[in-house]
DNA sequence: TCTAAAGTGAACAGATCTGTTCACTTTCTG
DNA sequence: CAGAAAGTGAACAGATCTGTTCACTTTAGA
């Protein structure tokens, strides 16, 4: 293993999320990992490439929490696709709860055809997948895209206006939609 | 009136929207303006004034816009709050669109008590509450809170994954949750 | 037409940014 | 224990950032 690599990656991750992407410097992350320069570069051949590893860390983590979350409701009987909101509940009350990092380095990298950019529309498409499966047969895709739509509602809520409570409101929206269906 | 003052505010709109707030430097917004340096410290203090100065500017637009919707529907005996959902389409819709300054401005400027943070907040705290004035007394302030939920995921989806179909998708849902009322 | 306000352009300050280099030291491994 | 790999620290480059200053020019109104 590499646990300079692995430190560094972490550290960054904490301060995009804290401060954003543009306005953490690559000296700020190397005081606070106390990790040399040379090091970093050895490791990464540029900011962009130490962004796209923290979201690739970030994009495994947050899959399997979900994937596991889905498997076990699965196993419990309960509806697959409503512990979701559950997951984004327990997320938000975290302490280390800053936004999304994807919605993030989308806005913050918006040019067409960004590697950053890309990579969060990747991870977005990939989590409605994720609850387009834990949906079913008797799911569609529709359902998936308006419950994908919650999920990336509720998080903004959650991050813009510090409302914590917005997993469970969509939690509740995506009940009486599954019902009205 | 201050044609220049306008002008930096429109071009600061523009590159901020196209490339992010920390991406844009002063220096871009002069050449592209055609202003010089000076003339854009006389009429803001600082960038950050010159930040707040473009979302009050926008802040301003884009009530009037839903606001105009909102009443033009309720002459017509339409749904008033669904209107809404027709405005995001045709803004989705159009060329200048780049996602939310709003929640964009949030994203890079996450740390607590920070002004362009909590101009905002302000902002998405207002649109709910039109949403509230336009849901009329049969509404309550939870149907507020889910539609503005919606309002914001159809923003991000729209935004992240290029998925102009989002408002459409978004006035669907609500249509179902205030039927299910 | 005269005056005051507004704007220009260019240089400058000082900080900060990403990324490179290199001689030296530490750590791991066969 | 020896050699290779990994890491350090510091200096450096060159670009870019926000913000200031000032002598000069343009513009607009009484």
């Amino acid at each position: 293993m590499q646990p300079r690599r692995q430190h560094l990656i972490d550290t960054a991750h904490r301060l995009f999320n804290e401060h954003g992407y543009h306005a953490t410097g690559i000296d700020w992350i190397l005081a606070e990992s106390g990790v040399s320069k040379a090091t970093l570069y050895k490791h990464f051949r540029s900011k962009e490439e130490l962004i796209l590893a923290v979201l690739q860390q970030r994009h495994v983590y947050f899959m399997t929490l979900l994937e596991e979350a889905v498997a076990k409701a699965q196993k419990n009987g309960q509806q697959p696709v409503l512990v979701i909101f559950d997951v984004l509940d327990a997320w938000f009350e975290s302490e280390g709860f800053f936004g999304c990092n994807f919605i993030k380095a989308s806005a913050e990298y918006a040019a067409a055809g960004d590697a950053i950019h890309e990579f969060a529309a990747q991870h977005k498409l990939d989590t409605q997948q994720l609850i387009r499966r834990s949906l079913g047969e008797s799911g569609d895709d529709t359902m998936a895209a308006e419950l994908a739509l919650l999920f990336d509602g509720a998080i903004v809520v959650a991050h813009t206006r510090g409302d914590h409570g917005a997993a469970k409101l969509a939690k509740k929206m995506a009940e009486q939609l599954l019902a009205a269906h």
